[in-house]
DNA sequence: GCTCGACAGTAGACACTGTCTACGGTGACT
DNA sequence: AGTCACCGTAGACAGTGTCTACTGTCGAGC
């Protein structure tokens, strides 16, 4: 006996190695119970339906991005380069389990199917980090007394984040790789530092190197 | 008879049909066969795989976005308004077609599931569009004189790509209504084009307004 | 000490999916 | 007339998620 744990914690463990191991295609809610050592019916008791399981292992995804950007992030820094920090650690962590980052952000996979049941209650997950990037990006301009333009911070935010997020689809699936050329390079970790930086220059102003 | 139309097409036609009204998840093999009229073993006569299938209706997308960029680029324009247009263009397109656009981008759907099968070919469909911004963005550069900084202009076409691609992503779940308040805004494609605006003049400097 | 009931998990059925294979039927060409 | 390629049908197969009926098992109440 191996299993001091209640099931409804082993299921989601089950489904968080099986998502890192063998993407989220391998994620059948039979798969899942199978490699648990129980029966097709068992996760029923806990999850009423597919997507709750799904639903619980992404959220646990989110817990372990939110406990990244935690250490990632010098709360002495300045916020431009906590901002750094934070966009860093958001396409490393893509990198490196793209599997539970493809589940987290598979909107159709997790929660009511139906325009029913209460609210989507994971994108709330999302809110808080948005909420830092509101913060740091204000803090940011008055700081440094780059041109706040006529743009609102949040707006600047929300572009912020759209461009990290975008950069991290678009680099997972190889289409950067692709579009730059690929040329054999090295080391491509520095290739995407290098964009990072590209990115929020452009939505902070030049930096002050 | 209204089956003039040779089999191969009408399954993609009616599989466009069909992402466009029920959304990706109606377009089960046997479904489109049904709304096509045929049994369900009839498309594998053309398409070796339900995925080979999906592929050709993405195909068609891929091939209406281009149609759009066409239309809404004015090639006497200067490159900052044609990059203005295609990126609307890109994210309207999104917007107008969700489910579309959703199966253009779900590369697991798409092609060998395997690694084997020849290069993803549909991922090539993004390059000349690709190729396109690079240029646009050097001729932006060089026309107006903003800072051409350090940076390749191919990494800032990567970053202004990546920008307007998850850009609309966002937008596209909502997360961008959320996260800016959703302040219950008389019309919200403005708010969309504010962004646009805010997110390419972040990567090309300040318009010259 | 026995019964009762809530709970956890099993097992089978159901409708459905994508793939595979064998089969019919039609039309063109020799 | 015969043949052969092609198009589409129909059934089987393994697998899926959901639902329901059924077993154990354990603790509390009389």
């Amino acid at each position: 006996m191996e299993s001091e744990e209640p099931l409804r914690d082993r299921l989601v463990d089950v489904g968080v190695e099986l998502v890192l191991t063998e993407g989220v295609a391998s994620l059948g809610l039979r798969e899942i119970a199978r490699r648990a050592g129980v029966s097709h019916g068992a996760p029923r008791r806990y999850f009423p339906t597919h997507q709750a399981l799904l639903s619980a292992i992404a959220r646990r995804g989110f817990a372990d991005l939110a406990g990244r950007f935690a250490e990632a992030v010098d709360e002495a820094a300045s916020p431009r380069t906590q901002l750094r920090a934070l966009a860093s650690a958001y396409v490393r962590y893509a990198q490196e389990r793209p599997g539970m980052f493809e589940l987290m952000f598979r909107h159709d996979l997790l929660r009511g199917q139906a325009r029913a049941a209460g609210r989507p209650q994971l994108r709330e997950a999302t809110l808080p980090l948005f909420g830092r990037i509101v913060e740091l990006v204000t803090r940011c301009r008055e700081q440094e007394d780059q041109g706040p333009q006529d743009v609102p911070a949040a707006v600047t935010a929300v572009a912020l984040w759209a461009n990290v997020h975008g950069l991290t689809q678009l680099w997972g699936w190889g289409s950067i790789g692709l579009a730059l050329g690929e040329d054999d390079s090295p080391r491509t970790g520095n290739r995407l530092d290098q964009l990072i930086d590209a990115v929020i220059d452009a939505h902070l102003g030049a930096a002050d190197a």
